[in-house]
DNA sequence: TTTATTTTTTAGCCTTGGCTAAAAAATAAT
DNA sequence: ATTATTTTTTAGCCAAGGCTAAAAAATAAA
């Protein structure tokens, strides 16, 4: 059983690796926990002789197969927690990460087995990030330009480049927020505009409106 | 905000005072919690000061009305959870009070809210004991025998006195369980027998039965 | 009313997880 | 190839909570 601050480390470093591919430092910990390099060193050194990690002096740390597997579970439980909240509580999307951070750290397989099943077995949060499934697996997700998509993919979106009011208030009129859904139903070569499906509108975006919204792809 | 471990012994000391009527020892904590009575004595001192018990030395410790709040709290937390545990996740009875345990430190007004009102707020938790509301009121119980129950009275089960197998059997047969109503339809005051509605299903119990489970009553 | 016993507190120490300041290693710049 | 700079580690300290052993108070017994 990990403690709750080694679970946060965990946690951390196994977010950081996913785009720092691989190693990850001290201090990039250190500022992504909004703490100091010299406690992160402790703590590594104390994860590394758990053998959750590997850790080699001045070069960074790395997650073992065993860490990883305990950073998944976290996770699982984190995004399984915010369903819960938005799909069963109503809470919005925007609210529920602080209370998720909390909730992830409740011990007891049942529990998320049970609610798992109650939710249906999501397999994305409200966010669009996906949700490892009990042995661990889920799927990759790379985040796009919506103008990258091509015909006939989708991703759900994950945010804005520009968050211009004017931008916002058209992403409101169209019914698209965070975790929507978006199909891409037909690219035009010339000018880069898209035909797309959100729900089950249809509708016409230009260039200038599909390079600004980013979105999560399988 | 509390941390963890204050928020326990606040929670003990609530349960403690209710039975002990008023002031409890520091042993008394101490053996509640698992713990010794001189981590005990530091932690009460500490609380002390914060105002949240008045502690006198060598005679024991009493909740403040801004103690008694955070208990109630507490136990609203825990006894919600445990509604949802049972409700929604399809726990059994006996199964919740330590993931109940670890929920019940969920920091978030707004999630307890929610979930009170998902849940349909209910007055009672899966074993019968009331949940109090959000400004703190809930019904005072009692545990008695069910014997001691007059017609037309009603009672939560809420344990048994002798646990023989012959006994548990029997309650089994009847679907009767820890949380299950009883309600007295009728008592013979010849031989203290009684009838007696489970469910839908009423029947007949004789006194030696009667005297052998605990009810609480509002 | 003394003496014994039990209860409670104090004193001192331990672990976890932080922090600061200084030292050491790695990296960058001249 | 040195020097300067940045990054990382070490050393020493702190607070929260817990423990043991000894002292002190309260209670019970003689």
């Amino acid at each position: 059983m990990y403690s709750l601050a080694e679970e946060n480390y965990i946690k951390t470093i196994f977010h950081l690796q996913q785009t720092n591919k691989g190693v990850v430092s001290t201090n990039a910990i250190a500022e992504s926990m909004d703490t100091k390099a010299s406690s992160v060193t402790d703590m590594v050194q104390k994860l590394s002789e758990k053998k959750v990690l590997s850790y080699i002096k001045y070069k960074g740390a790395q997650l073992t197969e065993e860490g990883k597997k305990i950073a998944t579970r976290i996770v699982r439980k984190h995004r399984l927690w915010e369903v819960f909240l938005v799909d069963k509580l109503e809470f919005h999307w925007d609210e529920v990460h602080e209370i998720a951070e909390q909730l992830e750290h409740i011990h007891s397989n049942e529990l998320i087995k049970r609610l798992d099943k109650f939710l249906g077995s999501p397999a994305f949060d409200p966010h669009g990030d996906p949700i490892p499934d009990e042995y661990g697996n889920f799927v990759k997700t790379e985040k796009k330009l919506l103008s990258q998509l091509h015909k006939s993919q989708f991703g759900v979106c994950v945010g804005v480049k520009e968050s211009s009011t004017e931008y916002l208030q058209y992403l409101d009129k169209k019914k698209i927020s965070i975790g929507t859904k978006i199909n891409v139903l037909g690219k035009e070569f010339f000018d880069g505009s898209m035909v797309i499906e959100v729900g089950t509108n249809q509708f016409f975006v230009s260039k200038k409106i599909a390079d600004n919204l980013y979105v999560q792809t399988v």
